[in-house]
DNA sequence: ACCTCCAGCTAATGGGTATTAGCCACATGG
DNA sequence: CCATGTGGCTAATACCCATTAGCTGGAGGT
């Protein structure tokens, strides 16, 4: 719900996912945001309508990316296996680089509101339901083995997930070398010949 | 810490943990909690002496829990393979039974106020290197091919966090069914002989 | 010069929260 | 049959928080 975000609406909005990321959403306080940014608690008003909607629009914008990403990598090729390992690439990287909106994603689902928690809900089940689509056509083409294409998804789900969770900049690892990692584990998971 | 917990201590722990899990640390209150044992808030401080406490209890028990399993089911053997086996079917099967505890075991570490969240971070450190370990022992003895087994730890671990974020113990997956092939995951990933 | 609006401010409002104080019914055990 | 402790209760305390009201200094346009 952004028409054209001004500057220092965009710079409260980085303040607060930062804030969120540390703390949660719950235990973040306006004044903690406005300290952020140089200014009074109240004062953020001006810009936003309420702490509520900063979290909406972070969520809702994080998820629209992730799609948008996700169709992308699988819409270049037709091959099963290829189709996967970019979606895992994607989703990987997508969870290296923006690890603080996808953390605030997977953790604040229940600070959020309805209707906007049922909408960012669907999206990620339709989003899951494309990765175990993605597996199941690849047993079907004969070149992946498992047993269960659900668990599989949810397990390469969640190895991007937890990337989100651990990954750092400055770390021991870089993002390529994270993502390049995760898609053999991925692939291996999945029995690809 | 709890010497010898009465039957009550017991069941506000236990609605305190299905709250915390469902709606968070923060947003549950000490009135919530009451009304799960069909008492009034304040009546709860003649069992418990504050709310941190009893998230305090939850994570120390949970994590002392999991790491006595752990060293069970990696105590029985010698062979690399067998104990990394051993030691991811131990972790998924904590995770699938004990989901709810794991679930505020991962999300609510930055509610818990010093000493004992460095405290717990520390455990959860010991774990994640022990799982490392492994995974170096099974490369050295040339039965794993992996090239970090950094990597293929934290992959490992983050597998199981997502199996207490989606298991349902009446969902379409047993906790066997969920076990074995998670196991199976890990020996592929980890590029078991 | 003046008007207007923007973006800040402080003060108030209307809640909610953990925890403590102090009271009371009742079961138990001498 | 009374004394005592247990485990409830309601009321009070002492916060903290999101949000609103109303004021103000100054920048830009006219």
């Amino acid at each position: 719900m952004s028409d054209a975000d001004s500057p220092r609406v965009a710079e409260i909005r980085s303040a607060a996912l930062d804030l969120f990321t540390e703390h949660g959403y719950e235990a973040t306080t306006m004044t903690d945001i406005g300290v952020r940014v140089g200014i009074r608690g109240p004062s953020l008003y001006k810009h936003v309508v309420s702490k509520q909607e900063l979290l909406v629009d972070i969520m809702s914008g994080t998820m629209r990316a992730l799609l948008t990403e996700h169709r992308r990598a699988v819409g270049g090729t037709d091959d099963p296996v290829e189709r996967l390992r970019r979606a895992v690439e994607a989703h990987v990287r997508y969870h290296a680089r923006n690890r603080r909106e996808a953390f605030v994603g997977n953790r604040e689902l229940r600070s959020l509101e309805e209707p906007h928690r049922g909408a960012i809900l669907a999206q990620r089940t339709d989003y899951a339901s494309s990765f175990q689509a993605l597996v199941e056509k690849g047993v079907a083409a004969g070149r992946f083995r498992v047993s269960s294409p659900r668990l599989a998804a949810y397990a390469i789900l969640d190895l991007g997930m937890g990337v989100a969770a651990w990954f750092r900049e400055d770390g021991p690892s870089t993002e390529n070398e994270v993502a390049w990692e995760y898609v053999e584990f991925a692939m291996r998971l999945v029995g690809a010949a």
